[in-house]
DNA sequence: TACACGTGGCC
DNA sequence: TGGCCAAGTGT
């Protein structure tokens, strides 16, 4: 394997392939491309689309989102799950605002330093927005490599030395290059090299694809955690905050008691909810978006 | 290192 | 039908 029989080929399938998303234009910029990686995080990009579109056109800038109460945020954020990240894109718009002059940083640490943005965020924007030469290693990315180098099915649990290094071996020398490079491996997981039932007949590496020659075959490591949802703590957070999200203002506690039965759950959903700053209980002992 | 953290679509 | 999955981060 080497890394023109990787690379080359996958290069150029982006380049007749690649979707037209709004945060990959030209004249896209860096506060674009980085709400599309926060909304992005664990959502399919059919569902962030709308609210991303929405977002810009009523935040264009990071200034913009600080100058707004967090609670904003949390409504714009819609139904795209995991609020948090709603809450933490707040918080770095405010830290962009007051830190960085306005102007999304452009350095890997200065990305990294800021709330809700780990490894893979501020690899990816670095260079998506900047064109920066990185190391992008989300689960699109690591899947290809698991499968195309290593021959397994799927990746480990979390990334490993063995994972970066490969990364760094395959990554482009010029930057701008490296930067396709990364979002088009990432693409191609997407699209065609995915989770469940790969598209191998559209695969423009399948012919040196390590899974491929080896048979496919089934994936035999550890069990992969399965995401049970119904009746848990995370449905009811949502069932609660859904009912402040619709809401213009603040409500009263019965309300918030009618979105749930189980009264120890709803309880300590409402009481994580507060402690995360996603709900505040008003001095009137009402409940509002912060 | 595991686990918590939303939501909806797919087969 | 329901298990599985989707551009992770924080603790």
């Amino acid at each position: 394997m080497t890394t023109s029989t990787l690379v080359e080929p996958i290069l150029r399938w982006y380049d007749e392939h690649a979707r037209d998303l709004p945060w990959r234009r030209p004249d896209a910029t860096p506060w674009s491309v980085l709400v599309s990686e926060f909304m992005l995080q664990q959502t399919p990009v059919a569902r962030v689309l709308p609210v991303h579109e929405a977002w810009l056109a009523r935040w264009p800038t990071p200034v913009a989102l600080a100058a707004e109460p967090s609670g904003e945020a949390v409504r714009a954020w819609g139904r795209l799950g995991y609020p948090r990240r709603a809450l933490r894109l707040h918080a770095a718009a405010t830290a962009i605002t007051e830190h960085h002059g306005g102007v999304v940083p452009d350095s890997y640490d200065d990305l990294l330093a800021l709330p809700g943005v780990g490894d893979y965020t501020a690899a990816a924007v670095a260079a998506f927005a900047y064109g920066q030469r990185q190391v992008v290693l989300d689960t699109n990315v690591r899947r290809v490599l698991a499968r195309t180098v290593t021959g397994t099915e799927f990746p480990a649990r979390s990334v490993t030395r063995a994972e970066r290094d490969l990364g760094a071996e395959l990554l482009p020398a010029d930057p701008p290059t490296a930067a396709t490079w990364s979002v088009a491996v990432m693409e191609l997981g997407a699209l065609v090299c995915t989770a469940d039932r790969p598209r191998c007949g559209g695969c423009p590496v399948t012919d040196a694809c390590a899974w491929q020659q080896a048979g496919a075959p089934a994936y035999d490591g550890p069990p992969r955690p399965v995401q049970t949802y119904a009746g848990t703590d995370r449905q009811c957070r949502g069932r609660l905050l859904a009912v402040l999200r619709d809401t213009h203002g603040s409500v009263p506690k019965e309300r918030l008691d009618a979105a749930w039965d189980d009264v120890p759950q709803r309880e300590r959903a409402l009481a994580s909810l507060i402690a995360d700053g996603l709900v505040a209980e008003q001095p009137d002992g009402r409940y509002a978006l912060p």
